[in-house]
DNA sequence: ACATTTAACTAACAAGTGTTAGTTTTAAAG
DNA sequence: CTTTAAAACTAACACTTGTTAGTTAAATGT
């Protein structure tokens, strides 16, 4: 908090007129990302897009929020965990919800065979594994347009780097 | 280190008998981790295998590192941060150092016509960090049997799940 | 102009942090 | 058995944390 109030030219204390303590800028920052993605998916499940192309749109969903609320994404992997308990089991619900869905949509591009028939489970976490990390890594080549880097992570996670 | 002292069965100042401070303690399990990861990253490079057998036996490695060594691995995304100054310089050159190998193994293996030549940068990502989270989803799914799991990631990362 | 709200301030508390000093108990060696 | 070394203990330090109380200054509305 100390941190917070110098770097907005005040005092520790005077930040309480503003907010209500520490624990609420966390969840709702946090809330706030959840919601965005919860949402971005939900507008995907209801397009006529293949399952394929919605994957698609996935990944570009991921882009699109890392590069709007590259803060805020940062702070996930880390503080989630230390939400509090009405906050803690609503992220998580959203969260679950949200591989889910992606799970879903992973099965009904095998089912139509617009995948190959992997594991579920193991292609869903290497895709994902790779969207999260991608704050990270963005801010060190944000030289890249946003529309190339869409371009070559679809490429990577959904259409593989070998030599076919 | 009173959390650490209840678990041990003793007082927090007892533990001073056996280590010199926190960071030590931070500092020792990083940094093995870290050399486990090189050393196995110069046995691969000095292998006679092609680049794309040496990228497989890279994953391979993580896997069995992740397996054998979860909770040190488990600290490395948030810790490694706040390793102190000798330790942190020391830390940032080993993982560049396997990082540029990395690299390099995929430009190879590129060069060699043995993956698409896609976007190096891109691929070491998204490769390195589906590895680098297989810890946090390792725990779920331990009841999947390593050989299968070190098959099915090689196929997902490097021969990709599209239906080619 | 005055009254009221908004937002800053100073001071301090209560709890938690890693760590040290000094002491006592446990274990090993002669 | 006695001496010595190892490892536990109690007590406390210095510092950092989020936060509250009480007060003063700035902005706004009538």
């Amino acid at each position: 908090m100390r941190d917070i109030a110098r770097e907005m030219g005040m005092e520790a204390a005077s930040l309480y007129n503003h907010i209500a303590s520490k624990q609420r800028i966390i969840s709702e920052l946090l809330m706030e990302v959840a919601e965005l993605f919860t949402s971005g998916m939900e507008k995907i499940k209801n397009s006529t897009a293949t399952p394929l192309q919605q994957l698609e749109a996935l990944i570009a969903l991921h882009v699109d929020l890392t590069v709007s609320h590259t803060n805020a994404i940062s702070l996930l992997p880390a503080e989630w965990v230390h939400l509090e308990e009405p906050t803690l089991k609503a992220f998580i619900s959203l969260r679950d919800a949200y591989e889910a869905d992606f799970r879903v949509l992973i099965q009904k591009a095998i089912e139509a065979k617009q995948l190959a028939s992997v594991d579920v489970d193991v292609a869903l976490f290497s895709i994902l594994s790779t969207l999260r990390w991608l704050y990270s890594w963005y801010t060190k080549y944000q030289k890249k347009d946003i529309g190339t880097l869409k371009k070559e992570l679809i490429q990577n996670l959904l259409y593989g780097i070998n030599q076919s």
